[in-house]
DNA sequence: CTGAAAGCGCTTACAG
DNA sequence: CTGAAAGCGCTTACAG
């Protein structure tokens, strides 16, 4: 019971032979005997020897940690419940591994760079997610002049040199819509998210092609930021515009249940007056009145494969995108038939 | 322009000194003339060096990392928005002192002792941050076993050997009793948060306290996880009982939301029929309908203090424990005088 | 005020 | 299959 921690020399000389070949035998190198290697693995267990985490680091230039930017306005940062669950996806693969993850939470373009430069001249970490796709997104050539290994969440705009996850949410929104006109809506609004992000404006794109589909007209969009109090105000002038819609496609849980706020207040019946869609399949979502229809993907599989993707791109230097399951449509309560006419004009 | 990065050899050669002073002059110790020190910084910077953190790490047994663990169910991780907002406000103390964050997901207790072990076992981390408080909190004693800093959030249930950064929320629960009170809710029920949590149990406590001093029954109160389904569930059983509430007090936002859909669900008018607070000012909770009233907090300020506190204990070994000002009661529109017996009838 | 050297605890060619 | 040694890039007594 030595107050000190055990180190490699104390394992090499309890076992009888060099550092080297315990740092051999722990590695699983070739070029030890098997019952050597039995030997010193079990005096190190023995001793209850760790490898010291910074020695390693030093000579391996390795961290043994995974890093996480996240680039939100502190204004939108609470709302989205996709960061905890897709974070407790990644735990659940690097808690096995025995790496890291470092988180940084920052508020604009600039910190983000900066920290992504910081964490690659610390080798703080051996690779990062790349979240939040943009449009014209500086982080990709970052990455590359970084040389830092990465993978992204989602589909980049432009053609990049690391693997990706996607998971495809045009054919949740197509669904939604489709869901709307078999209903017999053909007014149908849609609050956008932002649309300097890939996400968001994918979804926006999705919806207008649905519409055009349906041959409806798609010109009833407003774009946000992804927050509550932006989602709220663009369903206040949907609903104010010379023809307002009789349901809403919302880009998000939050923002849809911001919207359904904004219905009620208004003395509007949803889904009777006004239908509503969300996306997320946020927890809440099934417990607001009335539950919210709305399109679910799964962040805490996102996380678990990102992660693993982005341990096998750090160790091959190769490793292959991947699709996940497509987001998908889950009705509930919020959406029905539009009001009859002569009922919907009543309501202005 | 090498392509290898500079080390602290290559800054010494060429302000011609050796190595020792170079790492002198970096870390502002005495001794170092100060045209000496003054030339090294600005070779330094010519360069563009960046003393090693693995090396560094190495010799200094310090990780420039702070840990934060998190234990939550999955149900119940995605509704809370307190730790992306508690995890913006330590970063925003982090970054400029060079230091990063290392976050763990962790769904069971297990789980979370073991993570505290192997960070500390790794001095991945130099300091970490206990969350969500317990009634009979083993991590209190690992702290000490591992001879970890840390700092609480929220005050111990047991006297304890780190700091700690506390928020009153037992007068923000007081100033909703007395709120309803005044209104003229004689019967208020309470879906309280899970009891085996320090906060959990207080907002009870606070609650009981406040009806026995307005001379009110205080046994309508039902115990949950914090989870949405889990406060819609007690809504229910609430209004279900013989002498239902005309006001609840909820211990969380997302269950007040997810009261608010229950009550919606029956028929019932909030607050006309029936009376909602929530607790924790959280963005959405302006945005439905009614806009709940509710007890506001800053878990952004609360994680700029808690990382400066941790700093400081990692520094000083004494650093102090700190209160902050107490959560407030914030009045919009989920409140009103309860309905008159005749009309509460016709409801059940 | 400054230099030369040992040490932090691993990994990895290089010999044998 | 194994050992002895150098090296990763810092920090820190120890001399002078």
């Amino acid at each position: 019971m030595s107050a000190r921690k055990p180190t490699i020399s104390d394992v090499a000389s309890a076992a009888g032979v060099s550092k080297g070949l315990v740092s051999f035998a722990l590695n699983d190198k070739p070029g030890v005997a098997v019952d050597t290697r039995d030997r010193i693995l079990a005096v190190a267990k023995d001793l209850g020897w760790r490898p010291s985490l910074s020695a390693r680091s030093l000579s391996t230039r390795t961290s043994f940690a995974l890093g996480l930017v996240i680039r939100r306005a502190a204004e939108v940062i609470g709302a989205d419940p996709f960061f905890p669950s897709f974070i407790a996806g990644i735990e659940s693969v690097l808690s096995e591994e025995g790496r890291a993850l470092v988180l940084s939470v920052v508020p604009d373009q600039e910190a983000e760079l900066s920290t992504y430069r910081t964490l690659a001249a610390d080798k703080r970490v051996d690779g990062v997610f790349l979240t939040d796709l943009r449009q014209d997104d500086k982080r990709f050539a970052l990455i590359e002049e970084l040389d830092l290994p990465a993978v992204a969440l989602g589909h980049p705009a432009s053609s990049v040199c690391f693997p990706f996850v996607e998971l495809d949410d045009t054919s949740g929104i197509q669904a939604a819509v489709e869901h709307l006109v078999s209903l017999g809506h053909t007014r149908i609004g849609h609050v956008a998210g932002d649309p300097a992000m890939i996400h968001g404006g994918r979804r926006r794109e999705s919806f207008a092609d649905a519409m055009t589909n349906a041959g409806l007209d798609s010109s009833l969009v407003i774009e946000t930021n992804f927050s509550v109090s932006q989602g709220a105000d663009a369903t206040r002038r949907l609903l104010d515009g010379p023809h307002p819609p009789t349901a809403i496609v919302f880009a998000n849980d939050p923002m849809a249940i911001a919207g359904l706020g904004v219905a009620h207040q208004r003395g509007l019946r949803v889904p009777a007056d006004l239908s509503i869609t969300g996306f997320d399949g946020t927890d809440i979502s099934a417990y607001v009145f009335p539950a919210l229809t709305t399109i679910t993907s799964d962040p805490v599989e996102w996380g678990r494969v990102a992660a693993r993707t982005l341990l096998d791109q750090i160790a091959t230097g190769a490793a292959p995108t991947v699709a996940l399951p497509p987001a998908q449509l889950l009705i509930r309560d919020s959406t029905a038939p539009p009001p009859p006419p002569a009922a919907e004009v009543a309501h202005r």
